[in-house]
DNA sequence: TTGTACGCGTTATCAC
DNA sequence: GTGATAACGCGTACAA
């Protein structure tokens, strides 16, 4: 009935089904190979009749496992890490694992917190993103220091330290993509807005765009470098002043800013693709449903989570660091990066 | 150093101390009025150079605790509930809970699957906002049956039982300050995309649609009336089908169904506000940056998120049931929602 | 203040 | 080989 019936205990099946508990804790489990169809069938049940649940504190206790992976993001409101979360936990989830989740608000001391908190639950492994702020001394090594500490297998994801087991997109050759589209498009003034630079999803990103530039014998000039937050605002802030050093275009590293973006071209008067082109990177939904569709760098967050939750578990449950896929964005093509009249012209005349 | 130290038990701390682990206990969980301060001194002093932390596995297999919430949401990628959860898990933290979280994906048989699952777990209490699905039978009863049955404390957020503990917003008042105000910018023939009406949240929204028109002594046509799913696609289908039936404006049930009446109001050549007014509900952050910014009505996110965890918490610690305050949503204007012509006359004639 | 039993599965030991 | 018995993990509660 009602009431959260009295809990039944291994003892209770076993005494139900006539034999000793070290016996039913065997059946449940599977491991017990040598013990004669009859007296397994009995077992079962008599625990589908008591409805027994193994109580998965008790297990956890004598087995010092938890089936549970304590996962650190910085911002769920960010749709990158919303849809990261929502595709790690059903992966996870497959496979016997719960997930305890911890949003730090982009402050590395939340970080810390969080993973002493998650150790202190005795989780299974660590997935982190962890703040731009813990990329930053001294958070970093107090960081690193801890996880070393604890002996809990752990694994970054999107955000990470080149030395330390990572899963993330193919920063540096994606933006690499993304600014050769733009170049194509005739654009060699190429406003950046990055992420904070201590991340190195952000000096990857930073990195592919300074190649595709030396690739055409150009630089990057530092003027047109912005370093935001991977956020609305400084996405707003970034375009006000990239708009004021004669940029045709601005390449957000993230969609939140690209979004941004939008915004500040407004205020300005300025027109999407028209007055100013632009590239974003995630493709979070809503880049479909601007009034200009935004031309993005797809990340595919699906598979990066699996491969997290993949990569993670290997390391959890045997030991084995698996080295991690690759995984490289894909351009999708929306409507805000126009092509420069003259190259307009160029292309027709080379016709 | 590293790897993991070898856990220090109670015992340890208390043979450093010279008491028996019973003191200790006491002393660290700051129950031993009686012992004198030089012992509880030393027990500290112990307890800290060994850098001992209490197993919460062993604590809770005792005390039958885990301070630990278990939270279901249908949709991860939603803003609304990704800053719900936001919300949720630092004012949980803040009084020792952390958040096992779970993501139904609006599919009944996830919310039932993930709450037998945190009770497996003993969650100390759950908080549910279950899939449209689980609105509907046979998963409603189901779904009810098992709660009663698990007796562990649970509070229904935005989605709910009427006859059940819940906190959301006021829904039929909020709709109503839309509904209102849409009128009185002229426009009497409006087509609502609501949620799935499975949910009350849906159902009372449109009750105060109803309200609104009643108090003009008008009447909803049931074909302005489209059900959702308050996602964008249901947005977008819903705009092309009331589009067709002549209504000035859409009130959308959320921000998400909106963007999908911009896109979908672009596809049949309709600007935004001009051609036809839009009204939305959360207020998600995407909406200032649209090109149109869109009217909605803003959902106080934070305050639900914080008295669901207060009104959680009284029932988990003290099993009082308290009664939920209401909460009242709040029209944001955005330039998405267009005088009627006729209208603006009227108001200069009155002049 | 402290000894001791307890919570509940699991694992190692031991007898049939 | 088949199954029972006992100890264990670790913090807490209660009696002493």
């Amino acid at each position: 009935m009602s009431g959260g019936g009295k809990k039944v205990t291994i003892r209770d099946v076993a005494r139900r089904a006539g034999v000793s508990p070290t016996s039913v804790s065997l059946v449940l489990s599977g491991k017990a190979a040598s013990l004669p169809e009859a007296t397994r069938e009995r077992v079962r049940r008599a625990a589908q009749e008591l409805d027994y649940r193994a109580d998965l504190l008790a297990r956890s206790l004598v087995t010092r496992r938890t089936n549970i992976i304590g996962i650190v993001v910085p911002d769920l409101t960010n749709p990158f890490f919303a849809e990261a979360v929502r595709h790690i936990q059903p992966a996870l989830a497959e496979r016997g694992y719960d997930v305890i989740l911890c949003n730090s608000e982009e402050r590395a001391e939340n970080d810390l917190r969080y993973i002493r908190l998650l150790a202190g639950r005795s989780v299974d492994g660590l997935l982190l993103a962890p703040s731009a702020e813990a990329f930053t001394e001294p958070y970093s090594r107090t960081l690193r220091k801890l996880l070393g500490e604890l002996g809990i297998p752990y694994l970054f994801f999107d955000r990470y330290f080149e030395d330390e087991p990572w899963v993330a997109v193919d920063n540096e050759g994606s933006s690499l993509l993304a600014a050769r589209y733009l170049m194509e498009q005739g654009h060699e003034k190429i406003g950046v807005i990055t992420g904070p630079l201590s991340l190195n999803s952000s000096r990857n990103r930073l990195a592919g765009v300074r190649r595709a530039y030396a690739e055409r014998g150009l630089c990057l000039r530092s003027e047109w470098v912005y370093e935001g937050k991977y956020d609305i605002a400084t996405g707003s802030a970034g375009c006000a002043e990239l708009l004021g050093r004669g940029v045709s275009a601005v390449f957000a590293f993230s969609d939140m800013q690209a979004y941004g973006v939008y915004a500040g071209a407004r205020r300005a008067g300025r027109r999407i693709s028209a007055d100013l082109s632009v590239m974003g990177f995630d493709d979070s939904v809503f880049s479909s449903v601007l009034e200009v569709p935004l031309t993005t760098m797809r990340q595919p967050v699906r598979q990066i989570a699996e491969e997290a939750c993949r990569v993670l578990l290997a390391r959890v449950e045997s030991g084995e660091t698996l080295r991690p896929q690759n995984f490289a964005a894909q351009l999708v093509l929306g409507k805000s990066v126009a092509a420069l009249p003259h190259e307009r012209e160029r292309e027709k005349s080379s016709q």
